[in-house]
RNA sequence: GGGCCGGUGGUCUAGUUGGUUAGGAUGCAACCCUCACACGGUUGAGAUCGCAGGUUCAAAUCCUGCCCGGCCCACCA
């Protein structure tokens, strides 16, 4: 008897064809005609110039599973990839690459950069969703649904200008001069989401103020000397008895020689510094709120360039840190400065070029948001959120924003915003919707201002955040404006799959912004996933230089194993788990289980009609039923690793081990001891487990199912429904008693070094086993069976 | 400082509506090439379930405090 499968293993040389065919003959493209129900995807689209590392890759794995479950159980599934080549992250891979600063250059010589960028990226990371299995509408660039898209391209910019458009036009959006985040090096404002912290070395500098009315020196800690040009006020705390005296009088700055109020302020804490605090606009956030509060005017030292300005004094024209040095000589001339100490600072930096913010007055567009909190906190409890618990992350942003979003950008690659103005009035000139347009380098699109009738106009400069255009990605592949029945019908989304991380920029945007366009939550699940650390629970990070690539997981592996690990290891939605090489190759040893299992029953000719069952048959059905049943109501809530972690118990352990050796010697029927029926009975069942089996874990590991189901069945298993559960008989025993009984039997042989297949003359089995009785006798060879 | 999450054999993980000899995987040791599979099988060693209290007939599971790790937020002259 040769069997189906001759390969002895599985093997990962085996994926390759199979990706490479899928991808040919588009299998899994969207189908907008089809009549079943849409399951739409939000992928995160990744960067293109940066390689898919090994997090992200097992991500997409697990969004895998939920499309291919999804087409197996009726769904057209909407599962398109998107590439994201906007904004920061491709600019700073420009300056680094050409060495150059994009802000010194001409806006044209700049973009062109980016797009050499852009265009040297090559396609790694696609050719490693590829290589995973990944089952995505499509691989290339187009403008169908399913389509892979570019965050850059002419249809996704309009897309977002056209946002723009019906939020102006709304009144959801205005512009307002205020003190924003800006960060000096991407010389650009930016958004409270984009801000984070690192701890930076600096110096804490003890200066000389001195009091107008008394004389007397006043010793005030600081790291920012050079903001003393803008101190509005001196300030300690109010159980301060130190300063009391000094309640109401003047101090005289250093250098300046400016007079400033000093006050009591429990802003001050007494065992900082030495108690006593300059107040200056602005080295942080605080500041900008204690000169609200305090109704003090604001001194501006600081441009938009990141240099110092006119209100400096002679610390004017220079940078920061130049400025900072500066003041410090000149204090240290005067003997002004009569301590320092190194100190670590916490500091707010940029998280793209991690450039320290500075807090400058500028003037910029923002969108309507503080409105929206309560609705934003109502949509945020009605969604599904996988796990329930990273409901939180989002509503506790929300709880903090406190103020609106500001979309401008002073930058290059992003999409520009829509918009001109008249030079004579200074009218803003909205374009229509429809197309993607560059304001700085077009025309305007009237001839003449509707207020004042002028007839020349000023291109917008500054673009959007990029935030501004993600976060429309639900609206961009549900051909929101390009096919309102498409989007009427197949709105909300069905699933944002995200990283916890960008819960309050990627997540909070986008049902922000849809939300202001259509009235609705744009998503009806959010599945939220935790990081892939390295092998001692470590965040994976270039720097540190343990980033693990997946293509050369693949390479040593394959796909598979990778794939099976990805569900056996954890659940990401609760938690972080920790990548090791050693349990991805262990998790290929199922795939070997699984294969042999399979080449085992690929030996025997299965009957064309369902023959009758003998009660193993029943009990291993029974029990491959139950499986179906508890995998089903799983998947359909996105958890696949409870599922995987027992069919790939259940196939060991149960069906290899136990029901394959009771019904061996039937399938072979070698000495004709069975009948023709039982025979088929047995081979019957082996096939129809072994389906089941690989049915239910077709999502997870879909090149060896689609191997094996196609020299078996010559059809695609993807392509197949996936099991509903039937009723079974229950069987007249229970599972655990037959396993124990079964190892007890091959314990005792083995024990007395006997043979598996020797004798056993006589056995006493409990009376429930009686229906098996003929599988029983012929597995243990036992000769004569007494019931208890 | 506030919040959230986690701390279970060497390693990773399940179990946390209180009652199991605390399950599995991986690793380790020993034996076995039994005709689907040595990427297999069998057996075995290995856990005071972070620490200290408390509630209870009974605690990995509930309560309190503490320690450690991660993440988020706020703040630091």
């Amino acid at each position: 008897m040769k069997p189906k499968l001759q390969d002895k293993r599985w093997s990962k040389d085996f994926e390759k064809p199979l990706y490479e065919e899928w991808k040919r003959k588009k299998l899994y493209a969207f189908n907008r005609k089809s009549r079943k129900p849409v399951f739409s995807i939000d992928t995160p689209p990744p960067y293109v110039n940066t390689p898919v590392h090994i997090g992200q890759a097992t991500t997409y794995i697990l969004m895998d599973f939920f499309a291919r479950f999804k087409r197996m159980t009726g769904n057209e599934v909407l599962f398109p990839l998107g590439l994201d080549r906007n904004g920061l992250p491709i600019e700073m891979a420009a300056e680094k690459r050409f060495k150059v600063k994009l802000t010194s250059l001409p806006r044209r010589k700049a973009i062109a950069l980016c797009k050499r960028i852009l265009e040297e990226s090559s396609m790694a990371s696609t050719e490693t969703f590829l290589r995973s299995g990944i089952s995505f509408n499509s691989w290339v660039l187009g403008k169908l649904t399913g389509d892979v898209y570019y965050t850059d391209s002419p249809e996704y910019r309009a897309l977002t200008q056209g946002t723009f458009i019906d939020m102006w036009k709304a009144g959801l959006i205005y512009e307002d001069e205020r003190v924003c985040n800006f960060c000096p090096g991407c010389r650009t404002t930016i958004a409270d989401a984009e801000v984070e912290y690192r701890n930076l070395p600096s110096t804490f500098n003890d200066i000389v103020f001195r009091c107008k009315e008394t004389g007397e020196k006043i010793i005030i800690g600081t790291t920012r000397p050079e903001l003393v040009c803008t101190c509005g006020m001196v300030i300690f705390n109010p159980n301060d008895k130190r300063y009391k005296h000094l309640e109401g009088k003047t101090a005289i700055t250093p250098v300046f020689e400016k007079e400033v109020p000093i006050r009591s302020h429990p802003a001050a804490e007494m065992e900082k510094g030495t108690g006593i605090m300059m107040m200056c606009s602005f080295g942080d956030l605080t500041d900008i709120r204690f000169f609200r509060e305090m109704k003090l005017e604001p001194v501006i030292a600081i441009d938009k360039s990141g240099k110092m300005n006119r209100n400096a004094g002679i610390l004017r024209g220079l940078g920061i840190e130049k400025a900072r040095q500066k003041m410090i000589e000149e204090l240290k001339r005067k003997k002004l400065l009569v301590g320092q100490k190194r100190v670590s600072h916490r500091t707010p930096v940029c998280e793209r070029s991690k450039d320290p913010i500075e807090f400058i007055s500028m003037k910029e567009f923002y969108v309507r948001q503080i409105d929206q909190k309560p609705k934003m906190k109502e949509m945020a409890k009605k969604l599904k959120f996988f796990s329930p618990r990273s409901r939180q992350i989002l509503i506790d942003w929300i709880n903090t924003v406190s103020i609106d979003w500001p979309i401008s950008r002073r930058r290059y690659y992003a999409t520009e915003i829509p918009l001109w103005y008249c030079k004579k009035c200074g009218e803003p000139v909205l374009p229509p919707k429809g197309r993607y347009y560059q304001p700085w380098q077009e025309k305007a699109p009237i001839k003449k201002c509707p207020k004042c009738g002028g007839g020349e106009f000023r291109g917008e400069e500054r673009v959007f955040d990029t935030w501004f255009d993600s976060s429309i990605s639900p609206l961009y592949i549900l051909m929101y404006d390009k096919d309102d029945d498409f989007f009427r019908k197949h709105s909300p989304c069905t699933l944002r799959p995200q990283g916890k991380e960008i819960i309050r920029t990627w997540l909070y945007y986008t049902l922000l912004k849809c939300y202001l366009l259509t009235k609705k939550s744009i998503f009806r699940d959010v599945w939220i996933n935790y990081h892939i650390v390295d092998e001692r629970g470590h965040k994976m990070s270039k720097s540190v230089g343990n980033v693990i690539d997946p293509a050369d997981v693949i390479d040593r592996f394959g796909a598979e194993p990778l794939r099976l690990w990805a569900a056996i290891e954890g659940n990401l939605t609760r938690t972080d788990f920790r990548c090791s090489f050693e349990r991805i190759e262990g998790a290929g040893k199922t795939l070997t289980k699984l294969w042999n299992v399979a080449r085992f029953i690929s030996m025997f000719q299965a009957p064309e009609h369902k023959p009758k069952l003998m009660e193993t048959d029943t009990w291993i059905l029974h029990e491959a039923n139950k499986l179906v049943e508890f995998a089903g109501k799983c998947y359909e809530n996105y958890d696949f690793h409870n599922p995987a972690v027992r069919i790939k118990h259940f196939l060991w352990e149960t069906f290899a081990s136990h029901y394959i050796e009771l019904v061996k010697s039937r399938a072979y029927n070698q000495n004709n001891k069975f009948s023709r029926d039982e025979q088929d009975a047995a081979i019957y069942t082996l096939n129809k487990v072994l389906d089941i089996i690989m049915k239910l874990m077709a999502p997870v590991i879909p090149f060896i199912t689609y191997i094996i189901y196609r020299k078996l069945h010559g059809k695609d298993i993807h392509f197949t429904e996936f099991p509903v559960p039937e009723k079974t008989k229950k069987p007249g025993f229970d599972t655990d008693t037959l396993l124990q009984l079964n190892s007890r039997i091959w314990k005792k042989k083995r024990g007395k070094g006997l043979s598996l297949k020797s004798p056993i003359k006589t056995i006493t089995i409990p009376q429930k086993f009686r229906g098996i009785e003929k599988d029983f006798k012929e597995t243990h060879n036992i000769q004569e069976i007494k019931y208890s």
